[in-house]
DNA sequence: TCTCCTTAGTATCTATTAGAAACCATGTTT
DNA sequence: AAACATGGTTTCTAATAGATACTAAGGAGA
């Protein structure tokens, strides 16, 4: 083992982690954070598809994981700008690489899904 | 847009692939076939926690999106064999990459969390 | 003034999913 | 005959994801 922990185990704690940063909206937003700060309803608007409720608990989890910060701004109204931590800057690259990957190998997936498809059907 | 695809629309298919890595089994399975093939019952002992329900069903959506191969050997009983394909090697990569990111980052991610709880329960 | 717009969320409800546990078929070993 | 191996499927329940509606505080337009 190279680390004091180890993912493939129940119970260690590198599986919350894993976890957490294993969802679909996490890294989009980790994603999106890469190029500077952005606020909540920006956020919400590059991210197609993503529910206020889902925003808001994500980035509270990723706040609380020491990768997002939270910067409040007494405007009227309010202004809230999130940005990445040192820590979630290193992960935000991987998060892209994985991102990044799904936009580039997508034709190549959807021929595998179409070759499957035909193949389950014509049994 | 320096692909066709972009994850950031709905209703790009690149999200249904996201969808599909952006899952800590997913991950979790890719990583570990990495060194070479590994059987049904092997992976679901090495990945601890994991159900036979839910490996039967990652895997089996894995073959569909072309990253891992299934093979049968008329053993007795049936030996079944999974195998990283050259596209599920390329994410492999990347699904390491995160993995490793947790542990060897997992230490500041904890103190991050313990540090948020108490300022929280300090309010 | 009254209504609508913005900000950044929270509350509520439902439909889907994840996970636990039991079951299945086939065949070998004890 | 009972137990164990293989690789799954089935069933049930508890947790979660997502859609929708609501909140509060203030500015702008009619």
């Amino acid at each position: 083992m190279r680390y004091a922990y180890n993912v493939y185990e129940d119970r260690c704690p590198t599986r919350m982690v894993l976890d957490r940063l294993a969802d679909k909206w996490a890294l989009l937003i980790l994603d999106r954070l890469e190029d500077g700060p952005v606020r909540f309803n920006h956020l919400r608007r590059d991210i197609k598809g993503i529910s206020q409720k889902v925003l808001s608990q994500t980035l509270k989890k990723l706040e609380r994981d020491g990768l997002v910060t939270r910067t409040v701004y007494p405007t009227v109204p309010v202004t809230v700008e999130y940005a990445l931590t040192p820590l979630g800057r290193a992960l935000g690259e991987t998060a892209a690489a994985l991102t990044h990957w799904a936009e580039h190998n997508m034709d190549a997936i959807l021929a595998a899904q179409a070759a499957y498809d035909a193949a389950l059907a014509e049994r």
